[in-house]
DNA sequence: TTGTACGCGTTATCAG
DNA sequence: CTGATAACGCGTACAA
């Protein structure tokens, strides 16, 4: 026989659930549901009455409960690098801001650049079932791959759209960009040009735009590019060791590529501080084309992506998925912008 | 008559479950769930066995009904003003990075300093039965503490500990900050100060930072401190545009505090292209001691607070909390650190 | 050390 | 338009 004493012999959390409502309310669980979900099938006067009850009993839905019931869980997981990063920062929010309409939250995972960390992650994240997950780059371990293949989540990689996508892709093309800057850098006569970026194994947006500005080099048949490899994360500080390296191992170097603005923006007030004329002795370029890139003296030369553009694409790609839409874009290429300044 | 039929008229979603595990493994259910909770009443053998079945099966334990079984969630909710603020972005990282091996995932809310949008959020949060919440300042709507105080989950403010909390609360007092700042300027002669920052309504950290400041004017016998308020989120021109206002307002100012660095190192620059002379004719005093703070010339005077560490020691309140551990913390005064540089 | 019975709070399904 | 019933996949409690 059934345990019909509601109060007696059950393990119940004392938190106020559906049943309570529909009681409260005089009509059964189900109606409570549909008043919650929106559901268009009850008349204005029930759903007034659920409504009151719902006040009166401060009733808040649980949602593991609809997650397991309706196998479906308003969960989308994020996972970049690292948070310190303003861009991918700016991409996070975009994805939180366009994705909280929908009630659907999001989980955030830094990886610190590690592949290892990516798969724990991933794989941890699987359990909560998410309705997308949303990566950084196209480079991903055999592992994440059929994790998330196997899974069947939708799955959205951003910030590079050099390669095939596990699924979707948004992004824009680094090796272009990295092209970008070197034809600009050749063009103004630099004669000996060097790249300062993460190791080429951990980021390999950066190694892209590294080996893009390579080809821009070697078509204007300058000598090779010294690339100085500096430990991930990367910030304001390894802008002058980057520099600091450049001007030991190459002399010479006349034009410095930074895989980000920070490290520019350092690179450029240590200059001012030292006395090497930027750009007429030192041209320096960087990337993402951060706040005060336009308000430092010479302002910084830069490629502008858009990392908040970015976001709010990639949740929408998602929340096409999800509502099956027939024409959804599987790939889209965002443009980048070269950005000429003072520094080059 | 109870439905014995496996895959017949059931719901089911197609995925493994314990169930298929146990079976494939010959053990119950129930051992399954005790290996993947590392339960220590298993012989290492049917561990073993049942590891396999789980490597065979490819089975990814499903967080919702961990969650409705357990009536626990493992997630913690981050409502801050805006991941655009590398603070925020540092502190939110931060907890993260600490939860992250206790397999509890973080929710993001942006307010965007608004507190119809934290009412919203943490209303819709609390449908994920959250841990903890952590929250930024001491100040919220009457509807966010009760919806929080009756909810019972744990709730951490951060960044401010000028008040008394809902429940527990870590940071710095951010009136003490900014009286130190007064004190310093009011010290090296300055005559007439002025305050940029967000509307006092709106980021009371900020204000009592501004009054901290005035308390310090006060006490110097200088006049009135002037108050530019400028409309949040901020960015790096708005500390040009504060810039202006403040010399337009009152050209004779000598000394100005921008509540956040990001806007000081624009003015700082936005000077040294005019020909204002930072600290002589002018002084300038930052928030926050970003990076490019100390690389600047002349470099930034400015408060160090601790993001990261605020948020490590939040997470490690809740943490402990939800250990219940005894003798734990429920208000922790991080020390915040006046920078003296060259700009003031 | 392992297994059995049942409930967690909701939605899907189908009957009325 | 509303209600009854049976899952959803797992942990708790207790028995063996």
């Amino acid at each position: 026989m059934k345990t019909k004493n509601p109060q007696k012999e059950s393990r119940s959390t004392g938190t106020v659930t559906m049943l309570d409502v529909a009681e409260y309310a005089g009509v059964s669980a189900q109606t409570v549901s549909r008043v919650v979900s929106n559901s268009s099938l009850v008349t204005d006067k029930t759903r007034r009455r659920v409504e009151e009850a719902i006040q009166a009993l401060r009733y808040i839905p649980n949602e593991a409960a609809r997650s397991l019931a309706s196998a479906s869980s308003r969960v989308v997981a994020v996972i970049i690098p690292t948070l310190s990063s303003t861009a991918f920062a700016a991409e996070v929010k975009s994805v939180i801001d366009t994705l909280e309409p929908h009630k659907i939250s999001v989980i955030i995972g830094n990886t610190e650049y590690s592949q290892e960390r990516e798969e724990a992650i991933v794989q941890s994240l699987l359990e909560r079932r998410p309705m997308g997950v949303i990566l950084t780059g196209l480079q991903h371990s055999a592992k994440v791959r059929s994790l998330l293949q196997e899974s069947g989540v939708a799955v959205i990689e951003t910030w590079d759209t050099d390669g095939e996508p596990i699924d979707m892709a948004v992004g824009f093309s680094n090796f272009t960009a990295g092209y970008d800057v070197g034809k600009l850098l050749c063009g103004r006569g630099a004669k000996q040009i060097a790249f300062v970026g993460g190791a080429s194994t951990q980021d390999s947006r950066a190694q892209s735009r590294y080996l893009g500005l390579c080809k821009a080099v070697k078509e204007a048949k300058l000598p090779a590019v010294l690339r100085v490899e500096l430990q991930l994360p990367m910030n304001a500080s390894d802008g002058v060791r980057g520099l600091d390296e450049v001007l030991r191992d190459a002399p010479m170097t006349d034009a410095i590529f930074f895989s980000a603005d920070t490290m520019a923006l350092a690179a450029i007030l240590e200059c001012n501080r030292r006395g090497i004329k930027v750009p007429e002795q030192l041209a320096i370029c960087g990337f993402g084309d951060y706040e005060l890139a336009a308000m430092i003296t010479p302002s910084l030369t830069t490629v502008r992506t858009k990392p908040d553009e970015m976001g709010a694409t990639a949740a929408q790609m998602l929340l096409a998925r999800i509502n099956e839409v027939e024409d959804a874009a599987t790939k889209i290429v965002l443009t980048h912008q070269l950005v000429r300044r003072g520094s080059a």
